[in-house]
DNA sequence: TCGCGATGTAAACACCGTTCGCTGCTTGGT
DNA sequence: ACCAAGCAGCGAACGGTGTTTACATCGCGA
């Protein structure tokens, strides 16, 4: 490995200045008035120099995209790892609390990353989109797997066999009953249906603060599979 | 209420056409890419042409909207209407399942209702999207009222008191308790979120076939809140 | 020091949404 | 039956977009 060389650190470096001042405009505007040519400009560079860093638009959006699915994993975790000794379904509220409240702080990102699909695009199964999804939802999963350990998770009479369930199950965590991945995707998509709703605004007809609202419905939610946060091993 | 006029008759099969054209377009190619130039284009008509029928792009984009929201409400009421004498559960099995069935069908639709939001742009709470909106919920509703008539919601142990939450409630049928307001809003989100996931591709990962997983979830949803369908009178 | 590849530029291309001024045609009233 | 008014539609243009191309310039390894 050689050192890297002056020209290589001054490409890291603009690099990374396109990807801030990008991601400041799509806070602003939104990915969907993006424009290169304001980019550029407010790095003082013509437009076509962007294409010395990005081989096109979505390229640069595709690279704003995984940012974006590391910074949501990454307060995920954080939240989730902030107290290690706390009871497990104190820091599931806090992993899905940070999920939502992620969400809503940064619609714009939430938006680009779980927002409308382009029709013909389908993420390449190991591109950079999936692994950054899969590292989300792996970020809730070792909980699950602690609580079923503990033998807290409370878990549905049947559940009909499923070989993608199975195969999930068996990533996760070696002999985990499929029914604790169901618990998983099941958690992971209500809490998602939750937070689209309120970072959309689909849910502004109810009252402008809808906070209480979400957590009211978190709560509900780990209550669903047993756990009940706040009262020291619910 | 005069007579319509030769012209209104051709306006107004003009103005469905470009309706037609333009769903057509957008189901093709997303609504991000859709175009008036090509929409104009397949009508053998000039770009500015369509100036007399909407006031922009966005004008013509928000009638799509309102369009595909009553096509989808319709759906899950002709769905939750088509055996009124079977029981409540599995009617709104079936409107659960009309909701994800036709998000999975019509993707394009459903994330042009449901998708990134444009960031300036707060849709206003009479305008017809809210209300298209409210329809969709409202669909679902009687349905929770009529099981918690006849005693066979269950509801969670406690639910904190929320003003937003009572005046739906209250809305939704006189003297209906708030916890069946949250049991409205907290299937809608969940299925949401199942939905959404599945119609944007980001559950792909977990296989190509996800529509028994899908029915799986929905099942577990009115598992939560006490009912069975397929059972009777579970 | 030379030469090459990387970096950046200006100009152009094709497309986009939108506006403006104009031509006909439909219509309602005289 | 005719006429003025309004509506539908058009071509041309404007400012914007992403992208390509040909050309200059600079940093670096040989």
């Amino acid at each position: 490995m050689p050192a890297p060389t002056r020209r290589d650190r001054l490409r890291a470096e603009t690099l990374d200045e396109i990807k801030t001042v990008s991601l400041s405009q799509l806070r602003e505007v939104g990915a969907a008035q993006l424009s290169l040519r304001a980019v550029a400009a407010a790095l003082g560079m013509s437009p076509a120099g962007l294409y010395r860093y990005f081989d096109s638009r979505d390229a640069l959006l595709t690279a704003l995209i995984t940012d974006a699915f590391d910074r949501l994993a990454d307060a995920v975790e954080r939240a989730r790892d902030a107290d290690p000794a706390a009871d497990v379904a104190d820091r599931l509220f806090a992993a899905l609390a940070a999920y939502r409240r992620w969400a809503v702080e940064h619609p714009q990102e939430f938006g680009l990353i779980y927002g409308t699909p382009v029709p013909g695009y389908a993420a390449p199964p190991d591109g950079p989109t999936s692994v950054a999804t899969r590292r989300v939802g792996g970020a809730f999963a070792p909980l699950f797997v602690e609580a079923w350990q503990q033998g807290r998770l409370r878990q549905p009479d049947e559940i009909a066999p499923d070989p993608a369930l199975a195969r999930y199950a068996a990533e996760l965590h070696p002999g985990l009953p499929p029914a604790v991945a169901a618990a998983v995707l099941g958690v992971w998509t209500r809490l998602h249906g939750l937070v689209v709703f309120e970072a959309f605004g689909h849910l502004r007809w109810l009252g402008h603060d809808t906070a209480a609202l979400a957590e009211q419905q978190l709560l509900l939610l780990l209550a669903e599979i047993g756990l009940r946060p706040g009262s020291g091993a619910g």
